[in-house]
DNA sequence: ATTGATAATCTCAACATTGAGATAACAGCA
DNA sequence: TGCTGTTATCTCAATGTTGAGATTATCAAT
């Protein structure tokens, strides 16, 4: 069977055959399946009233732990988006609810977001059908492939940086 | 070793052992990747003057071979946005000299896309090393892991119905 | 021919992100 | 106490994308 980057793969070797273009075989199918997976997810999160970024949030925070605060620069890291990004996120969470900020005492420049009691039951509602969601997008892989793909990405992931969220 | 993503998974062992959260070990490897990625080819482009978005279109165009040119159809189809990403990127590249509109005179609703003689010069400029780049991103994978990786993922995306550009 | 349904592209307002600059607060040191 | 450099967040204009609706053209059937 073949999926849509081996066509890709097919015409570049059709048109330019003097070039090896394996690295488009990863690239494109990481991209292409990234795209796919972001609009199943979004098309969930919608289905419970959320954008996909409101859901990152909230995961970020409770999977902190109590009492489910971070900074503003803690959670623009773990999202790895610029900070203009997270100050939008946290205004439009705060005005519904979900989050609090709290100005830290100790260091009078970081701002703490804060689960509220109402963001806390909706990440804790929602996580567990969130991650068997992601179980039935997944269902083509059998338990040995998760583990192969896994460690085939943490190689690249690890030779690029990525070994840590702060 | 261990990458970002451990993290996330160890902390949500903690929080919440009654998950198994091991889907979030894929999408979030693809997610985090490929965002990494992202970042690292803008740059490469925006060294040669490009947009990302920008070099996605001659590279379609190109691959499809001589005449160089397709339907507004066909382009959002291959980069996956919807037709108002795609009428404003033909906009700018129009301005820019790299493409030009040609209206189909079978079907008078098409439009077709053509590479300029510019458009053509430029991605047969940078197409060699725009896969070398890749490949210094890549370069953590083997031969046999590339390989690995790549039939896992096609998996995945042949069983989300991926199978072709159209 | 005329009607209705479908198809291809464009329009445009809403929206999230970027990235540079502004603001405010801390830290170290003379 | 001042001074300098750094850090954390916010501001805001520019930009690309979305998605619904408008426009124009084709196709099928009567």
């Amino acid at each position: 069977m073949a999926d849509a980057v081996d066509a890709v793969i097919a015409q570049w070797n059709r048109e330019r055959p003097d070039l090896d273009v394996w690295p488009m075989g990863v690239v494109g199918r990481l991209s292409r399946l990234s795209r796919l997976l972001d609009q199943a997810l979004r098309q969930f999160f919608a289905e419970h009233g959320l954008e996909s970024f409101e859901f990152d949030v909230l995961a970020t925070l409770r999977r902190s732990g109590p009492p489910y605060e971070l900074t503003a620069g803690a959670l623009l890291k773990a999202a790895m988006v610029t900070s203009g990004a997270i100050t939008n996120r946290i205004d439009k969470m705060e005005a519904k609810g979900l989050v609090e900020r709290v100005r830290d005492s100790e260091d009078r420049r970081s701002v703490r977001i804060r689960l509220t009691p109402e963001g806390l039951r909706l990440i804790d509602e929602l996580v567990g059908l969130h991650v068997e969601n992601e179980a039935r997008l997944l269902a083509a892989l059998g338990p040995a492939e998760r583990d192969q793909l896994c460690g085939l990405l943490r190689g690249v992931l690890e030779s690029m940086g990525d070994t840590s969220l702060d």
